[in-house]
DNA sequence: ATGGGGCTGCTTTTT
DNA sequence: GCAGCCCCAT
């Protein structure tokens, strides 16, 4: 009899949660009610996937296991006849609130643990939750694996021989740290770039390979080698300074749990439900940070879209997606494939590029929004041109169609292309914001002022020194500087010791009184900074260092208006932040990034990369540049390996699904592109396209260079990457047929070989072809001057 | 030590 | 096309 009631309750009480979630699809539904256990949410684009994963925290946080069959109190009559009443004509609010009441062991916000993509995410994220829950949401960890992991170091990296207060380099500073090195071991640019080796040695990081384990790695690979001496010297670079690189953020926790089992017991008995967004995008790093912290109540849920995986080139590997079941067997998967944003030609345009794809675990969007609108396909023959068409189809709908701005972006492949746009754009008083470019915290002016602030907090960050110790100039020069920082090595301290003690060392002895007035003026900043904000730091900092002088006497006056920026982005920070510390400061700006200042109230058109717009949808989208050797990119083709183009089809397929109505793809007959005009054939990926799907348009100018299907195919296949060093048309280079690594070509006096290896040079290629004769062996040969042909 | 002039090289994408 | 680099002259 209480079994039947219990049944019967039960009922009642999933169906009170189906009309709680009434405007979520059954698939939604499932995934917020999946509460326990490990949950893998395959969430295609614009399928509704932050929505769920707000919902389902928000249900945790209110509800806990209350879903559940056994999840619920004794039942009586009374209150089966409340749920009951409640269901035929009850509020939702008051649902809420009867469920809520009903719900034992709900968790506390601290014991939940989001992590986003982006820092804006989080914050949307927890406005979001705030709107459901009230403030206690806030207590909610969420942010991206980097803030998360600073917020755990912060607390415990004395253990591990640094300072808590260290200092975050980013590229720029590891940049300096590599051409230092290369200096001082006298290596050779040219054999080994130094991106090459910084990009090695994040990949080596980011697998969680050490030196020690680098150089075993790299066995008798001489230049692995080289790679090996430089990951050593930097890695003890970054120590001296007491600084980590975006890296070693995840490595350092990792080691940390690794090496101290009772902090991470602290962590993962604390977190009790783990969810983290955009797992494709996740490195074996962090994969592996997840697994850690889920181990004890494996209570994690990950959302992702293997084909929205866009980052490989910075370590993301989709594997971790794609493996995701192996690593909890008892593993949920929820597919999410009915798509709320596009219509159907939008969707059936994606769905048929990203079909090319071999590497995917597969699906497809659906919308019940009817075909809408053919994709527009345009072609101009230049960019201005093309620039200009944007620009009046924008201005046409806005003034006859009731447009806003904001329901327009323009997304390219690469920040070089925002050049062209923003020159028409600005021409034509039409309200525009462009993303990425230089950002702000890049601009040399601001990062010269967080120099003196990472100095202030970190005083041995000898990267940031050595960026302000003359700048302003106070005489002194290149000879001194490499002098301190010799003795600084020979003598195991910090520069900002070596300075300190400057008339100690007959070395640097003749620029001791400037170094000093450097090291007072430093010393009075620090002592500032016991009792000030970092606003007001920063402007004391720009004030007494003579900064904002040296500004406005130099010829980019304007640059003092940054100046002024800064000290109010560091007023935001102080009203927003819990700790509103220097060091919690100067970590939270070295982990922004541009997309996260992006405001969606501003009216104003969007220019940005499509990396940059993954998450985010517009009315109207316009594709420039459509074409082969920009997108797919130039390397991509080159590179001859399916993963790298595969990588470029997802790009293209992120950047077709922003759009929710209208699609607008361009390509031009001439790009003047990096000082160069080149000739790019039509995108292989608008080919893919069905073409009942596409209006073709194209201006009058452009007519006559309009070729027969078979001729362009010809084109885009032989000539898609050559970048023509002439201006016009008539005076470019013949194509010349390119070949993949792997080719089997034949010289005219060498014979028969194989490519080897490909590098592009110039407007040409560089091959290296073993060839079969033995007395002609591995040659490398000018693919335009070669007169290769296949065989 | 500083400033200017000419050169090269570099162009995915970013936490 | 341009920024940042190096080298040279002051």
């Amino acid at each position: 009899m209480a079994d039947d009631l219990r049944k019967q309750f039960n009922l009642v009480k999933k169906q009170l949660f189906d009309k709680l979630y009434s405007r979520l699809n059954e698939k939604q539904r499932e995934a917020v009610y999946s509460v326990n256990g490990p949950l893998l949410v395959l969430a295609g684009a614009g399928s509704g996937k932050t929505t769920v994963l707000v919902n389902r925290i928000a249900h945790i946080l209110s509800f806990g296991n209350l879903y559940g069959d056994d999840g619920a109190v004794n039942v009586d009559v009374e209150l089966l006849a409340k749920a009951q009443s409640l269901l035929e004509n009850g509020a939702a609010t008051e649902i809420r609130a009867f469920l809520s009441v009903l719900a034992e062991d709900k968790p506390q916000p601290y014991e939940l643990l989001c992590i986003t993509f982006t820092n804006k995410a989080a914050n949307e994220f927890k406005a979001r939750l705030e709107n459901i829950l009230g403030e206690n949401s806030k207590e909610l960890w969420s942010g991206t694996f980097h803030s998360v992991c600073v917020r755990i170091l912060r607390r415990h990296i004395e253990l591990l021989g640094y300072n808590s207060d260290f200092t975050i380099y980013d590229t720029d500073d590891t940049k300096r740290i590599i051409t230092d090195i290369y200096k001082e071991l006298d290596l050779s640019e040219d054999a080994l770039a130094p991106r090459t080796a910084s990009n090695e040695i994040s990949r080596a990081k980011e697998s969680s390979m050490l030196p020690d384990e680098y150089e075993i790695y790299a066995g008798n690979d001489s230049r692995l080698n080289t790679v090996a001496k430089i990951y050593r010297r930097y890695q003890h670079s970054l120590k001296m300074a007491n600084a980590l690189d975006f890296d070693d953020i995840i490595l350092l926790t990792l080691k940390l749990f690794d090496e101290y089992p009772e902090v991470l017991d602290k962590y993962r008995n604390r977190f009790k439900y783990i969810s983290v967004d955009e797992y494709q995008d996740t490195n074996l790093t962090q994969n592996r940070l997840v697994l850690m912290l889920s181990s004890k109540h494996c209570n994690v849920c990950v959302v992702g879209d293997d084909d929205q995986s866009i980052y490989s080139f910075r370590g993301a590997t989709v594997e971790n997606i794609l493996s995701f079941d192996k690593a909890f067997r008892n593993c949920r998967t929820i597919r999410l494939e009915q798509n709320y944003r596009s219509t159907q030609n939008i969707l059936s345009a994606a769905n048929a590029i990203i079909g090319n794809n071999t590497l995917r675990k597969g699906k497809n969007l659906w919308t019940d929004k009817g075909a809408g609108e053919r994709i527009l396909l345009k072609k101009q023959y230049t960019q201005s041109e093309e620039a200009g068409y944007i620009v009046s189809y924008i201005r046409e709908q806005v003034m006859h169609n009731n447009a806003k701005y904001s329901d327009f972006a323009v997304l390219y492949r690469l920040n070089a292309l925002s050049n062209a746009l923003e020159i028409i754009f600005s021409k034509s008083r039409i309200p525009y914001r462009v993303f990425g470019g230089t950002r702000f915290y890049e601009r040399k002016e601001i990062k010269d002022i967080l120099a003196y602030l990472a100095v202030i907090n970190n005083p041995s960050d000898n990267v940031r020194i050595k960026r302000i110790l003359n700048v302003p100039k106070r005489g002194i020069g290149n000879t001194t500087s490499v002098a301190i920082y010799d003795l600084a090595e020979r003598e195991g301290k910090s520069v900002y010791d070596v300075i300190k003690d400057a008339a100690f060392y007959p070395e640097i002895q003749k620029s001791a009184s400037k170094l000093d007035g450097f090291c007072s003026l430093m010393a009075e900043l620090r002592e500032l900074s016991q009792t000030i904000t970092p606003s007001e730091l920063i402007k004391s900092v720009i004030e007494r260092t003579k900064y904002r002088d040296m500004v406005l006497a130099s010829d980019e006056p304007e640059r003092a208006e940054n100046l002024d920026e800064l000290v109010s982005a560091a007023m935001m920070f102080e009203e927003n932040a819990e700790d509103a510390s220097l060091a919690a400061f100067l970590a939270d700006i070295a982990l922004v990034t541009d997309v996260d200042n992006y405001d969606t109230d501003a009216n104003a058109v969007t220019l940005m990369t499509v990396h940059s717009s993954k998450g985010l949808e517009f009315p109207t989208v316009f594709l420039p540049a459509f074409e082969d050797g920009i997108f797919p990119s130039t390397q991509a083709i080159m590179s001859g390996s399916t993963a790298a183009l595969e990588e470029e089809r997802r790009l293209a397929y992120v950047a077709v699904t922003r759009a929710k109505e209208h699609l607008v793809i361009s390509h031009t007959g001439t790009r003047l592109l990096y000082g160069q005009t080149t000739q790019n054939p039509l995108s292989r990926f608008v080919e893919e396209i069905p073409k009942n799907l596409v209006t073709i348009e194209q201006s009058v100018k452009t007519v006559y260079n309009n070729v027969s299907e078979a001729k362009r195919k010809y084109v885009s296949s032989q000539q898609s990457f050559i970048k023509n060093v002439t201006k016009t048309p008539a005076e470019s280079k013949p194509a010349v047929e390119q070949f993949e690594v792997g080719a089997r070509v034949d010289h005219f006096s060498f014979g028969k070989g194989t490519v080897k290896k490909l590098t592009p040079m110039g407007g040409d290629v560089l091959y290296e072809i073993e060839f079969d004769r033995a007395d002609v062996g591995v040659k490398k040969l000018m693919g335009s001057f070669a007169k290769l042909r296949r065989s």
